[in-house]
RNA sequence: GUGGGAGUAGCUCAAUUGGCAGAGCAUCGGAUUGUGAUUCCGAGGGUCGCGGGUUCAACCCCCGUCUCUCACC
């Protein structure tokens, strides 16, 4: 019995179900970041009128504080944060890219120094493993080894290796009930890697498969290159997940080469810097022009901030660094990630998924 | 009225012995891709209160003047 299944195609684009332990989840999807227990800015009451059927963590700032065991004794993610939808647990393999400056690398692990204390935390397969079945996630992602897309290709074929030894043994390692585990595939832009590593990752049973490694500085253009070339020849019955991954036109470009759940910090992190998604392209909030705006940031747009207020009482929050401003930014943005999704489902179901308005 | 202090970017202030006038904040613009992000980068903006003088050269020294401020009368 599958904990995926595939309901409607439209090209490559899919549209389907996941189930987890915590409900189903619809793709494609897009998976708002809550790195350290929380979608940075909202409640979880706030995410839950927004509406998505999952949300990420993250196991190495989790480790760090306030620590798995800790969490794990209070009664899981899900009940610490209370949210009671889907949890995925990104491993920490995304920390030996984003903090290579403070984390070295060995065949057994990867050994950090806390960007907190200073203190030495070190990362294996199996306690990356361990850390997320004590967090209680529905979805952990193995312990990979995210290199830069600038990395040579010796390095990137070095990361593979790796990359796949840690696949091993974070795939033997035993997850919380009813967990399920994605393994990463590696590869950076080299198309003949990227097939190599899929097909070693892809023999070692995981439940879904992710694209790592991308959105990570390459130009545009050589990342859909990469997903319209990898991403179809992922295994079809299992969810198919790009990670870190993007831009809304990035997200549906993706979703149009069957791509099925992604996550990016951008909606979140782009709305407590005044940059504001709409269907247009985007807004800068703090431009002059705003402060007189009496129109919503977008006509139409269900979102608590877009319902009640305007741009230009947007633009003075902004301004004057009111709190408010990065709840209500926060939660336009998440509408407007979740709305992509949304009607991308939509249009697979009906038949037809139309290339990138952009 | 007398004595002291201060006048430099929109604001608060720097500028060695006289040697091309700077910073922070603000303004304007740009970045942001499995969050070390309330972050980072860039740009515009000055008749150095005003008028004389000394000097090759003055924000700086000298004279006059105006304004603010503190103390005293």
């Amino acid at each position: 019995m599958s904990v995926f299944r595939v309901e409607a195609r439209a090209g490559e684009a899919r549209a389907g179900v996941l189930e987890t332990a915590h409900g189903p989840v619809e793709t494609p999807v897009f998976m708002p970041v809550g790195t350290q227990a929380t979608v940075k800015a909202l409640s979880s009451d706030d995410l839950r009128r927004l509406g998505p059927q999952i949300i990420l963590g993250n196991t190495y700032h989790l480790a760090l504080r306030p620590g798995a065991e800790r969490i794990a004794a209070l009664g899981g993610l899900h009940k610490f944060m209370g949210w009671t939808s889907a949890i995925l647990t990104d491993s920490g393999g995304f920390q030996v890219f984003s903090l290579r400056d403070r984390c070295k690398i060995d065949e057994d692990g990867v050994t950090f120094r806390s960007h907190i204390d200073g203190s030495a935390q070190r990362l294996t397969p199996e306690r990356a493993m361990q850390i997320q079945a004590l967090l209680g996630s529905d979805v952990a992602m193995a312990f990979d080894h995210c290199p830069p897309s600038d990395a040579p290709r010796a390095d990137i074929e070095d990361a593979m290796a790796r990359t796949t030894a840690w696949a091993r043994r974070s795939i033997a390692t035993t997850p919380a009930p009813g967990q399920l585990r994605f393994g990463i595939v590696q590869g950076g832009t080299h198309l003949d890697l990227r097939r190599r590593h899929l097909g070693e990752i892809g023999a070692l049973g995981f439940d879904g498969l992710a694209l790592g490694g991308l959105g990570v500085g390459e130009a545009p253009e050589i990342m859909y290159d990469v997903i319209a070339a990898v991403a179809p020849e992922l295994p079809a019955d299992r969810p198919r997940y790009l990670m870190g991954v993007g831009t809304p036109k990035d997200i549906w470009t993706a979703i149009g080469a069957g791509v099925d759940m992604f996550d990016c910090v951008m909606p979140t992190r782009n709305a407590r810097n005044g940059h504001l998604f709409v269907r247009a392209g985007r807004l800068r909030i703090a431009n002059a022009q705003y402060r007189d705006d009496p129109r919503p940031v977008e006509e139409g747009c269900p979102c608590e901030c877009c319902a009640n207020y305007s741009r230009a009482y947007l633009a003075h929050l902004f301004h004057a660094e009111e709190l408010l401003f990065y709840r209500l930014a926060s939660a336009h943005n998440l509408q407007h990630y979740l709305d992509l999704a949304r009607r991308a489902r939509a249009c697979i179901r009906a038949g037809a998924f139309p290339t990138a308005p952009w």
